[in-house]
DNA sequence: ACGCCTCTTGCATTCGAATGCAACAAATCT
DNA sequence: AGATTTGTTGCATTCGAATGCAAGAGGCGT
């Protein structure tokens, strides 16, 4: 191989570039770069000055190889949370720039496809994974078995033993319908959404125990796909069944604001004189005007917050014991359904 | 340093390990998984098991190194825009995913802040960019001297000489101020957008000189920030001026959907009958039956393909000439503004 | 003045994979 | 049979930074 030839690489510095300009040794810059490497005062600024002449910048695909530490976080997200909930991903990579590491993404439409997504993050040696997406225990497996910490964002991990920050879906469904119980309504439609979704389920469930210890009755169940569209279809099937309700609960927000503008735009009904709609999420767009939705917040920073602390905390200390963070949704009141005070 | 000690890396296999249980050389096993490498088709699948078995993955870092191809493409985005349009981020780490890459996700609040992100993907030897952000001159010349290829969305560069896609905003802000016209809109108010934003600049100039052309009037103009709640603002804003108008140009979808929700339910209008108004991108919401927008489609997955498509054109021949590529914007007939036919 | 400690510094090695080169075997041609 | 080509394989080196170790410089106490 030919011997090396700054022409080449067009400027792209090294530190034996720096050290030479410097007058010191590879060594020293090496050391210049990392706080609290061994170096004096002086030497450390000429070396950081002949850096910035030659727009020196360590190069993280080196220092990963030795120091066994990529500083990429992976994070897999589902294509359609990324689109509904980009603040999960906003928030997460903000956070983890702020520890000075930086986000992989790979985003998957199909829980087949996380297989694949999964090899491209082994490739790339990252130093943990937060995913929002479902696993299989074997590939969870493998990450533990190499020590890469994996934190599940809303999702339950695949074993008993896992990391996972998570809103407890079961408890603020279940708080959302004692409140629009004490607020009188009686008969409840829903509207639940994808089968493989295991928040959907325990939304539903959490519905369902509570009304059932109550003693309401639920009048009608619809299935939905998380979508607006869908939201507007299976308010069109609650409403031809014509059982009655006072109240649907949709598993999610985006299904919700369907919901409600197909009770009024296409069924001429009043929201909520003739109907209510809850969701859950706490979606930007319920907040505007035209909807106003009462739902159940996810508190999203925080989350991002802690499973990025949670991930990081493992990076540093592999061994530490596996933990199940919940959080508490936040009642939001809004004009779609009336709450008690 | 201890030498080799499987114990301590826990299973995180080298091509040296699977060379052992092969039976061959390291180098035979990096040939095996280089598509193209010189090994016969025995060997290849001998070693191929042995990985199986071990669990092996090629270490991208330590590729990276000799290749001096990292195969990450950094992506850098508003964290509005990951917000608002997170299409654009699932479309393009679709795209690269396609051509075996990963996307390193950078989002950046303010264009202070953009001068860091650069930096740390520096570090990581993206082998291109694509930004949805403003860069400075000496930023791009930066990446030009390193030879790693940057393309702008939606963004001009802040060169004449630099890769971009965009869509033609003056464009399809003009033609759709014309379709506007010849529906007999004659007084025109206008939202704009943040000062800072050359899109907006630019759909507030195509609305301008459209506007001069065909002799109609701007009634009002008043800024927004692009978010929701400052199209409701500026609409009250408008409002009470009081100068008149028949349709209200908004910057983009968020602020018209708070336009009118502003205009129907604070201040009693119908929509179109007593105002109309028309935004800008192709807001999903904006297809909602209860705004059913009038305004100008984005192709995003066009351009997300388009931007990674001339990326990685020139990360395998980085001298092919700069290009600006433009796409235009399709016009969205909806209910909030009659267009002519 | 001597020994000891602290602070800097450089040398040499290491991380894991890719690759030019040479060696070799097998296949083909003359 | 001998010469030549084609196809595999291993050896040794390389990428750029981090780090254990030892050497050297300077300061301090006795």
């Amino acid at each position: 191989m030919a011997p090396r030839d700054p022409e080449r690489r067009a400027g792209r510095a090294t530190s034996y570039d720096v050290a030479k300009v410097a007058g010191v040794s590879q060594s020293a810059v090496s050391r210049a770069f990392s706080p609290g490497g061994s170096v004096s005062r002086e030497t450390r600024e000429r070396i950081l000055e002949a850096a910035r002449g030659l727009g020196y910048r360590p190069n993280a695909i080196a220092r990963g190889l030795i120091t066994r530490r990529s500083n990429l976080v992976g994070l897999i997200l589902p294509a359609m949370a990324s689109l509904y909930y980009p603040e999960i991903m906003v928030e997460i990579t903000a956070e983890v720039a702020r520890r000075g590491a930086r986000v992989l993404l790979i985003t998957v439409d199909t829980a087949a496809e996380v297989g694949a997504a999964l090899e491209g993050l082994w490739s790339f040696q990252v130093d943990g994974v937060i995913a929002a997406t479902a696993m299989t225990a074997a590939q969870l497996e493998d990450f533990e078995l190499h020590r890469t910490p994996v934190i599940f964002y809303n999702r339950p991990p695949p074993h008993h033993a896992g990391n996972s920050v998570a809103v407890d879906q079961v408890d603020g469904e279940s708080r959302l319908v004692q409140r629009l119980w004490q607020a009188g309504h009686r008969r409840f439609a829903m509207i639940t959404g994808p089968d493989d979704s295991e928040v959907a389920q325990q939304r539903a469930a959490g519905a369902r125990t509570t009304l059932e210890r109550l003693g309401g009755c639920i009048t009608a169940v619809t299935p939905g796909d998380y979508r607006y569209e869908s939201g507007i279809e299976a308010f069109g099937r609650l409403w031809s069944e014509g059982d009655g309700f006072d109240v649907v609960l949709c598993a999610n927000d985006a299904m919700a604001l369907g919901a409600m503008d197909a009770a009024r735009l296409k069924h001429g009904l009043r929201i909520p004189e003739d109907v209510s709609v809850a969701g859950f999420d706490g979606f930007n767009a319920g907040r505007w005007l035209a909807y106003q939705l009462t739902t159940v917040r996810q508190p999203i920073g925080a989350l991002a917050a802690a499973a990025v602390e949670m991930l990081f905390a493992r990076i540093a200390d592999p061994d530490m014991a596996p933990e199940r963070r919940l959080f508490s949704g936040e009642i939001v009141p809004g004009r779609s359904a009336r709450l008690a005070p």
